[in-house]
DNA sequence: GATTTTATGTCAAGTAGTTGTCATTTATTT
DNA sequence: AAATAAATGACAACTACTTGACATAAAATC
């Protein structure tokens, strides 16, 4: 029947989901290279623009620990730490001491980094967003988010049930 | 009418298309870390195996020029160096003079490589997929993949925009 | 044949991500 | 009060990603 006589493979990989996943690479790849080409007359990379759109959120005017950081981010603690002293060099973000928890600085934007995020940087990212998402109706982005929230929890658990060692 | 009188911001950025880039940014952290995860009993980092996917594509067992494989994976000649020398110290891959353009050396599996994908690679991403795909139709995989295409040709023709320096 | 373009390698500096380990401080629990 | 747990900081080692710059070799063009 077969045209192709393959040879009997072990477990044929999914090809939809191999496409999947690749896309996802290549997407985060060029999110990362174009956004940052978007700011680079701020010297901000994407990783900074996401704390500090993080720290923008409302809510966050009293400053976000750490740890709810990374888990909000999903990256680790020591990786953080160096994002965030370079953003402490560069007058966006400040530290202080949590008045509930002495162990716990708590992350919060400089004036400085929210004079920047409501300024300067809401421009460029809203042209990065346009231009991003351009042919994307708004049931097509809601789809999209639900898609990847979807994969999100997936990987989640199976995060989870890796960390079993 | 307004029941938050907000102070007239300069110019609202889309929560939608926030949302979206965010849950890519952390999906795509999560992939590396549970992906990497899954395959490192093997030592083989999500960066490896998209290399090595891509080198075990029908028509690529003669070898892939290192400018060919930079423009598919969407990264730069200079990192793709460092994954490449990893992958041949390791015996995975080598390189070979093309027999067209003697400037141009082939990248291909070598057969510990290609060995290694076809068993144990496969049997690992089957199970990644499975598990991280779990609920996907296969219409819900083809809508996300179209998502992440439309989205990868727009932030392509951004970028050859911004290339413009 | 000489020039230009192309493909690649290499070195450097910077950012970002991971894990692992050790120390410190403070909250919580016993 | 003492032990434990938690949050953080500070290292280290490694992988991966970027750009920029310079060198080399070979193909393509003039």
């Amino acid at each position: 029947m077969s045209e192709h006589p393959s040879p009997a493979p072990h477990s044929k990989v999914d090809d939809l989901a191999n496409r999947l996943f690749f896309r996802l690479y290549q997407s985060a790849n060029l999110m990362h290279k174009s956004g940052t080409k978007a700011l680079e007359d701020m010297h901000i990379t994407t990783q900074q623009w996401a704390v500090i759109g993080a720290l923008a959120r409302d809510g966050a005017e009293d400053g976000i620990a750490v740890g709810e950081l990374t888990r909000f981010l999903m990256v680790s603690r020591q990786n953080l730490t160096g994002v965030l002293a370079r953003l402490e060099r560069d007058g966006l973000i400040e530290r202080v001491v949590s008045p509930h928890d002495s162990r716990s600085r708590l992350i919060r934007l400089s004036s400085h980094g929210r004079h920047l995020w409501r300024t300067d940087m809401s421009d460029r990212i809203s042209a990065f967003y346009e231009a991003a998402l351009e042919g994307f109706s708004t049931t097509d982005k809601i789809h999209a988010i639900h898609y990847l929230d979807k994969l999100l929890d997936n990987m989640r658990q199976l995060d989870e049930g890796q960390g079993e060692s």
